[in-house]
DNA sequence: ATTATATCGATATATAGGTATCGATATTGA
DNA sequence: TCAATATCGATACCTATATATCGATATAAT
């Protein structure tokens, strides 16, 4: 099982919505060329995604859709179940929480930790809100392996130490914040202001 | 004015946060070393950034911070505000607007646009909510130059041709779709699935 | 005054990832 | 049956970006 590069990892999921919405429509076979034209990528590119999940196309025809889905699937280990808490159940907490594609991929949030006593014991889209005192001891009975990070800032390196004493292995990191932990645990950034900043960038460079 | 590399780019917030960060703390100086250290970045990839804005270093001092920050917030744009409109007041849309730290990069959501006639003429976080009837009026009118896009996947595609016709110029996609559009609009992607594809590759890898 | 040191900045090198080329193969249609 | 075609898959190439090396410079310490 070799790996598969990070850039080719970050296609999947933009396949996977395609290949999905070709099977809705009743397609049993795609080929690369087809899948590059609607993304916008060059069928090269995609020739060579598709050729890492370790499936045989066929000439003139292309990849049969069903096991193209199941093994891409299975290299983003999507086929198997994800179970993840949610620290911080803000604005941004709440929004990831209603969001119903997440169960896609796997991910199942079952718990959601808050310091603010107000929220304690109510539920935000379902999940129950447990105070953070509970939070190393409910890691360390599920052994749930992930975490949803979604605090202010300022709370952000405190509240990501105490997941790794606790024993998480990967924190999905939406607050704006760059922790240090040592690289027992993952840590996925998802960074707004960078985002915002190519942006900015490019719109600069268009008006020129 | 040469153009800044892309990657270069999406660290410039990054060194924002910390050179902000000294500042609090009353520092005045900043080397490449120390916000390498900090951020877990190599000194040399660090200085090469901090080169590209224009500035010039002192051998054992390294960067006065004011000027720094000032530079990097020119070559973002970032001095400048930049006025938006947001499209879709779901759980997404709303969690943005309740975002303040937005302020920081210049921009300011002026208006908010949706389809649900129960939201019109209510306010989102402070901010008025307009039928989507009014988007066309209201761009053409404002001439404001970005989009936010908040909208569902299925209803993405339909809202972004709308938003090209009334001349907006970047959006700043956060639907899970793809968008195709004429190469006049920038458009930016925030994917959380690739996010998350991202965080599983690295999790399994791991575990190996 | 002289030496040691931390940093900058320029040049060179390495690597990852994307792109181009081309032969091989199966299917379609004449 | 045979030619035309669309695709795959392997190899080779190219480009962007990160990393390494090294001399230059200003400050601080002796």
């Amino acid at each position: 099982m070799k790996s598969i590069p990070l850039p080719a990892i970050r296609r999947y999921p933009l396949y996977l919505r395609r290949l999905k919405a070709y099977r809705m429509g009743g397609t049993l076979w795609v080929s690369a060329t087809m899948l590059a034209e609607d993304l916008g990528f060059s069928s090269i590119l995609v020739r060579k995604d598709l050729a890492l999940t370790g499936l045989e196309g066929r000439p003139k025809y292309g990849f049969s859709i069903d096991p193209l889905i199941g093994a891409i699937e299975e290299s983003l280990g999507w086929n198997n179940r994800t179970d993840a808490i949610l620290v911080g159940a803000g604005n941004l907490g709440s929004a990831l929480l209603g969001y119903s594609g997440f169960a896609q991929y796997g991910l199942e949030i079952s718990a959601v930790f808050d310091s603010d006593p107000a929220k304690i014991g109510t539920k935000v889209q379902g999940v129950p809100v447990f105070p953070m005192e509970k939070l190393t001891d409910f890691i360390g009975r599920t052994h749930i392996p992930m975490a949803v990070l979604t605090v202010p800032a300022e709370s952000a390196q405190r509240t990501a130490e105490q997941l790794e004493d606790a024993g998480i292995r990967g924190i999905w990191n939406f607050a704006p914040a760059k922790l240090k932990l040592s690289d027992k645990v993952v840590v996925q950034r998802v960074d707004l202001a960078s985002s915002f900043a190519e942006l900015s960038s490019r719109l600069k460079k268009d008006q020129t």
